[in-house]
DNA sequence: TATCAGGACCAGT
DNA sequence: ACTGGTCCTGAT
């Protein structure tokens, strides 16, 4: 990947693998939002940031040589050559989804933001997700400035620990408020997230599982987006009916992650975010 | 002990 | 009336 620094931007230099809508509108990420002029503005890792695409070139901003190398870099997942992932597996369905998603690359997010945000978004549509993020975050994340304007940091788990469950009900969190309660308190009392990049998919998941409002589902999102597990397979409604429809197959949680790890590999939480282009193009879905 | 099915659940569109 | 699931309960 070549990139260049200049007036406070990193320049991805002829990035076909990195398009920001199929980025930031595929439901892996909530806190990126699409501008008028078409490019995206968001929050991660306390600092502000815009991701727009000029050409065939993508331009991160403000972003320093220090900021790209020890943030972004890993944050977008720039170290993994998506041209040729699943390039020879012979699945059709598999390769027409990486031609329609072309530029989507699974982000390597903050932990505790993912968990709070996909325990959100049981039951929840993603305008929806959003808004309660925003609120969230604006309710007890730090604040800080950028050109003029106010932005928050996503809070850390002893702040979002000091909400009460009104609190979270006042951000619309509904029936989940008492689970993201109890996890924010968790987590802020030592429940160790980074520790579970380092166990094998099964067990992080299956300590995940302990928490409050965490599923097989959220488990596999949280694994796959923020803990580098690309072998997470995240199983929901959406997918179940790809897996029925493109290969006949129908089964449990547990059944379906066997079965695309079989077929997919080590990679097959990546490829599952391919699958929905295919799904989309072909109206199966 | 493990697995499974069924109902309840906020709130914005 | 619908929603990118989870919790709880009771049954096998």
């Amino acid at each position: 990947m070549d990139v260049i620094y200049k007036d406070g931007r990193a320049i991805l230099r002829e990035a076909a693998e990195f398009e920001p809508a199929h980025i930031f509108d595929n439901g892996q990420c909530f806190r990126f939002i699409r501008q008028a002029d078409g490019a995206y503005h968001g929050v991660a890792h306390g600092r502000f940031l815009c991701v727009e695409k000029n050409g065939a070139d993508v331009s991160l901003s403000p972003c320093s040589r220090d900021e790209f190398e020890g943030i972004w870099n890993g944050y977008f997942d720039l170290g993994r050559d998506y041209a040729k992932l699943f390039a020879g597996c012979g699945d059709r369905a598999l390769l027409e989804g990486r031609k329609y998603g072309q530029g989507l690359r699974v982000l390597n997010q903050e932990p505790f933001e993912t968990l709070i945000s996909f325990i959100i978004s049981a039951n929840n549509n993603l305008g929806r997700i959003r808004g309660i993020v925003d609120r969230i975050c604006k309710a007890c994340g730090e604040p800080f400035e950028y050109a003029g304007r106010t932005y928050h940091a996503f809070p850390t788990p002893g702040r979002l620990a000091t909400l009460d469950v009104d609190g979270f009900a006042g951000c619309g969190c509904g029936y989940r408020s008492p689970y993201l309660r109890e996890t924010a308190r968790q987590v802020a009392d030592g429940f160790d997230l980074e520790a579970l990049r380092s166990l094998p998919y099964g067990e992080a998941k299956k300590q995940l599982m302990r928490l409050k409002g965490v599923g097989p589902k959220v488990a596999d999102c949280v694994l796959l987006f923020s803990l580098g597990k690309a072998d997470a397979f995240p199983a929901d409604v959406w997918i179940k009916r790809v897996m029925k429809n493109l290969y006949g197959f129908e089964g449990n949680d547990r059944q379906v992650y066997a079965f695309a790890k079989k077929k997919f590999g080590k990679n097959a939480g990546i490829a599952q975010q391919y699958l929905f282009y295919y799904a989309r193009e072909n109206k199966l879905v």
